[in-house]
DNA sequence: CCAATTCTGGAACAAACAGTCAAGAAAGGA
DNA sequence: TCCTTTCTTGACTGTTTGTTCCAGAATTGG
């Protein structure tokens, strides 16, 4: 049995992370994967069981840090409205590069359920600290008060999906932040 | 050369379509495809080539009917928000079934100059029509005018994607009609 | 400095892959 | 009937896949 040590482990599982969310699990060989992690064939193996525990863990991985940074940005600002904003505003910069999550719902939908598992998880976890702020800025007089927090952020969700495929689609910068900000506005008190 | 009459043909390429449609280019193989279509290995390679280039068939023909679709429902009201309505309806009420269009952008991005060549042609074609439809339902007062029709069309597109994502991930009926509805609620005049 | 552990590289494996070949069945027309 | 074309069938090729085995290099701890 060779473990490769704890810090190149995690290092290696970002650039497994990488190829995966560019290429998807059945368009990534090992073969690339070794040469992004940069170690042996057999160290893979041994470190992480196989390419689909891999992939598991690089989704579980990648879908643990979005949902914490959503939900930083959530809490960045006193005004809870300003906190779904700058969500939002972070999604539209950072949509040059595939979502991982996207992806695997879209290659496997629900066919795997451990897979579908690590999403529920990651869902269920946004949606608990995004009620909170929802609420918030409903009481605060920011957001409709007619539409149900859970309905907003299945809302929120889906809008933050949409701009993803329309970025790997090819839409520009401007046409992003012009989809964020018509997805605010559904919200908008009226 | 052995080529299969054009009725089969057709049935076939639709046969193709529902293995892509769910399984993706990668992860369907040429053996699932003749099995589906109902032809010989060798039909298959003599009437479409071979595999990309039924693939790529095969999202054309489905992009080319989804918009038709589209369109269709566009103009099935008098009244023009009704029709942009309706559009989201169907989509909503077809969500079951995964979209080899959101699918096929998720896979492979823009690294396919010839897949883009279809997506932006079947956009284009959208783009046309809805830019008619959206301009009466603004004239009317049942949309908003400030928003100019092609950020109007993104965001139904981006919308539409959205909803497509979240039905693949496994949302019920009731949130995909919510996010419809919602969606809709960013585009009505205030 | 030695010995145990950890990691690498290459070779090897069976299975699955996309694509080809050739022989024959079916069908259609003369 | 016979001949030509159209289609199916199954075996075959070379490549690539995921995975394992093994020998040796590097690293580590005592």
């Amino acid at each position: 049995m060779a473990r490769i040590k704890e810090f190149d482990r995690d290092k290696a599982l970002d650039s497994a992370l990488g190829v995966f969310r560019e290429h998807g699990f059945d368009g990534t060989s090992t073969e690339m994967l070794v040469t992004a992690m940069k170690i042996g064939r057999q160290s893979l193996y041994d470190t992480f069981g196989d390419k689909w525990a891999l992939y598991r863990l690089a989704v579980e991985r990648y879908a643990s840090a979005e949902t914490e940074a959503h939900i930083r940005e959530l809490r960045s600002s006193g005004r809870a409205i300003d906190g779904i904003s700058a969500m939002m505003n972070r999604v539209v910069a950072q949509a040059d590069r595939a979502c991982l999550g996207v992806n695997s719902i879209c290659e496997f939908g629900q066919s795997r359920p451990d897979l579908t598992e690590v999403h529920l998880a990651a869902d269920h976890r946004l949606r608990h600290a995004a009620r909170e702020c929802i609420s918030q800025a409903q009481d605060a007089g920011d957001l409709d008060q007619s539409v149900s927090p859970d309905a907003v952020i299945d809302f929120l969700i889906a809008s933050i999906a949409g701009i993803r495929i329309a970025a790997r689609g090819g839409a520009g910068p401007e046409v992003l932040q012009s989809l964020a900000r018509l997805a605010l506005r559904a919200l908008m008190p009226r």
